[in-house]
DNA sequence: CTTCGTGCAAAAAATTTGCATCCGT
DNA sequence: ACGGATGCAAATTTTTTGCACGAAG
């Protein structure tokens, strides 16, 4: 599930072509699954695939998968984004060391405790965010 | 609690000075307590109160908000970061219509039930993010 | 009067856009 | 052959920085 294949049909699906470009980008996100990459990672990676790859098609191909949901976008790092498949394990957050940027799955997600309390709210939930900061082992011992 | 007089002590604490750009920026951040402000906002709030003051001043001004604890700094639109005061009432999350923007405050908060479950691993948490995004009534009553 | 803060203008960093050309289908 | 996709360079947007001057304690 997620993979090449059908993420390319997907794609085919809302009428967009194959191109190396995009191939080599989705690879990478496939390679990397349950990890965040920023685009200039991704930009790096494509290229080591397909040389031939340049920093706008990065960003315009990041933003149609974001449009089909096939990837997720949002901020790990001050100032930039990140970028992940959706769905790509079970749906899960996120430790962020904020000593050395690494993150490290976890699979607890508070969203149907949440909705429990929320329930009579008139809004429509659609997405959520729940990220959690610190430091691992060897930043903290680093300190 | 958090009113201006307990932050003005709490820079002069840290050796800040009690400049009338500083105090603009503070009035302004008091004043819309619970509500997520942009930088942008920020400064146009802060020129109403003290003409004199700069861009560059509210973001040295806010860095320096954020590094004492005085104010949270997250991201909630695409592209630009949001400020709000720490604590201006009891910890709380939002709810964020990707509509018009607004945000809603909800009590909730999964951290407790989180560290339960976290236990053994080695990473000390010393911040959270937890945003909800969806619709308001009134946008999805637009769509 | 000393040190910290500010304004200004310029730089940086991340992302977006216009346009001519190229490539998938 | 057509329409979408790309490369390039330039523009935008947001934030940061250097430096000389001004104001707070």
């Amino acid at each position: 599930m997620m993979n090449r294949t059908f993420i390319e049909d997907k794609l085919k699906e809302h009428g967009y072509k194959l191109t190396n470009q995009r191939k080599a980008i989705i690879d990478v996100l496939v390679e990397h699954q349950g990890h965040f990459l920023s685009a200039e990672e991704i930009y790096s990676k494509s290229k080591d695939k397909y040389a031939q790859t340049n920093f706008s098609t990065i960003y315009r191909n990041l933003e149609i998968l974001v449009n089909t949901h096939i990837i997720h976008k949002t901020q790990i790092k001050d100032g930039t984004f990140s970028y992940e498949l959706v769905c790509s394990e079970a749906h899960h957050h996120h430790l962020i060391c904020k000593g050395c940027g690494k993150t490290e799955n976890i699979d607890f997600c508070p969203i149907e405790d949440l909705q429990k309390k929320l329930g009579s709210k008139n809004f429509t939930l659609t997405d959520h965010k729940f990220e959690l900061y610190g430091y691992c082992q060897k930043c903290q011992e680093d300190q």
